[in-house]
DNA sequence: GTGAAAGCGCTAACAC
DNA sequence: GTGTTAGCGCTTTCAC
């Protein structure tokens, strides 16, 4: 499959009289080029529109500028501006971004690292699936000295740099806000167990009910998954309770939506009967009746966030693992209006 | 900034006492090995945990199993499940996904064009900004011998495969439902001008309303951008008609959801007295209430078949150019009964 | 400040 | 069916 050949770092030589490696100091900006020599190279290079080999500098250089991206899905809110966030500052360094979808499959994603070529990569930036435990062969990477950056759904076990928004805090003000609202039998749809971030809204939850001295029945905190469905069928479980709760915190606003779709069909008045607050501040808040209160996670951020954390990893070695806690936002709406 | 070495195919021949070739030509189903020798190898590879070097191969053999994806947004439900129908194929067929995002600029996107290094990529997935026009950039990189493949938003003037969705059928079939319920004064919010799809689509409508003896009047024929915003506005316009219609075709369902948003904040009962439908099956379209009818587009589907066709184009050489047309599928919610 | 040359890990033409 | 070897296009010592 030969394709058409461009000009090479030896055609910008010839032409100029000069040798490779002076074209390939001057085109990197090395210091040892003479000024006058460096301008004269990027002329020509510019003139013959010569693009370096990104695998002949790779090979040479073991760098690739390409960074991964592995997470479960793309398709929803949170996710798809976190990539967006991260495609920001990987374009502004001159970074690529490869990227790898999990399906929230365990074993798709121990598949993908498994046969990943770590020669393609300079870093990775992860989003582990909802079902992953022991992440083993994240560590594996590492030990192979590859960076890895985790970011919203991290693992416990792993020393990496981490990224995420203030999950316990959040949750705290998210129930709060129910509380002040007047809302007094409080329930919590939550995620999957083991997560440090259902774990950190859990607790917030757990803290702001216990501040106020409201009662925390262990029945009205539901762990399932993280979708729209999960939500739906958390709210029937609900309504079988012996003392039915006034109000839900949803551990996301997919599942939130889940929750006023099916109270909805329960002829249950959502805000007068029941308080509804979701996390994440998806779009769809502001188009579901009735708008949909919540805590705003600042996603973009948590993109360019781990972005730069991970590029500093690769281009500083020895760079400190780190962990960034972004603060998250309450916005009121409808539905946590008696 | 090395990083631990890995093994190399040397290490593998060494171990066994073969040739670099031979491992070589064994790791790819090349013919001419040996059965015996070809699982000696492979079991050894995976003894050593052998990973092939793929800046080395890339630079051999001028292929890279990278192809490239560039779009103006991931941030939305047809975006985002066309580069899941993408990944799909791709992971299958061992090829890679950058992505490159335009934000909907055709700034951004030919300056990502410009700087791209070919020789990173095998193939090029392409969905243009609506302020694209001329696409020489495009052009330019076809000239080089990279394959493109459009999708969705195609330009006009280039020669290369292209995958859409039936977008004039799919339009007469959502005017032709809106006759078949009693509505008679059918207007259409609109894309940019100058777009297949935005054109396709509003024949689509015509052909529908003339079949059915129905007025067509300029006036309630809006074009103007592709997001919820510009639903909104639309209809503020469509309002102020001298004659005002009874129904809203939007181009697709987030100028839907503006549509229906605008016409709450009027009081205007929707399906009753203004029927609504979209285009692309958005999930908003169950969320939102009234429910909203739409034309169901393929999304997965156009991105598997892009895919499939731009892997073909990459092996085969001369393989000829294509263009599929996906159909979509009514689907009638409530935002169309009166 | 610049050039010569080795070598990054692999593929593919050629020889046997 | 397998080995030898010349590159692929670049970076990076090491001379000068």
């Amino acid at each position: 499959m030969m394709r058409h050949q461009n000009t090479t770092i030896k055609d910008v030589a010839r032409s100029l009289g000069v040798s490779v490696a002076t074209v390939s100091r001057a085109m990197r900006d090395s210091y040892d080029v003479s000024q006058e020599t460096r301008e004269k190279v990027l002329r020509m290079a510019s003139k013959l529109n010569y693009k370096p080999n990104v695998n002949a500098q790779g090979l040479a250089s073991n760098q690739t500028y390409n960074i991964g991206i592995i997470l479960p899905f793309i398709t929803n809110y949170y996710f798809s501006t976190v990539i967006t966030g991260i495609q920001e500052v990987a374009w502004s360094k001159g970074y690529n971004i490869i990227l790898y979808v999990t399906d929230d499959s365990e074993e798709r994603e121990s598949s993908i690292l498994e046969n990943l070529s770590l020669s393609r990569l300079d870093g990775l930036l992860a989003c582990i699936s909802s079902h992953s435990r022991s992440c083993e062969y994240f560590q594996k990477i590492i030990d192979q000295g590859t960076p890895v950056v985790f970011f919203d759904r991290i693992p416990a076990m792993i020393k990496a740099s981490k990224v995420m928004q203030d999950d316990s805090n959040g949750a705290f003000e998210a129930a709060e806000h129910l509380i002040h609202n007047g809302y007094k039998r409080i329930s919590h749809i939550s995620g999957p167990i083991g997560f440090a971030l259902t774990e950190n809204r859990a607790n917030g939850y757990r803290d702001a009910l216990k501040k106020h001295n409201l009662p925390i029945r262990e029945e009205w905190i539901i762990h399932s998954g993280f979708s729209q469905i999960h939500g739906e069928q958390d709210v029937f479980k609900l309504l079988q309770c012996e003392q039915k709760p006034d109000a839900i915190f949803a551990v996301n606003d997919r599942k939130a939506v889940g929750a006023i779709l099916a109270l909805k069909k329960m002829k249950i008045k959502i805000g007068k009967e029941m308080g509804v607050i979701g996390f994440t501040n998806d779009p769809v808040c502001s188009i579901i009746s009735p708008q949909l209160s919540t805590i705003a996670e600042p996603a973009f951020e948590i993109g360019t966030k781990s972005a730069e954390l991970l590029i500093q990893h690769i281009t500083k070695k020895n760079f400190p693992a780190n962990e960034i806690v972004l603060p998250g936002k309450l916005i009121a709406r409808e539905s946590t209006v008696r």
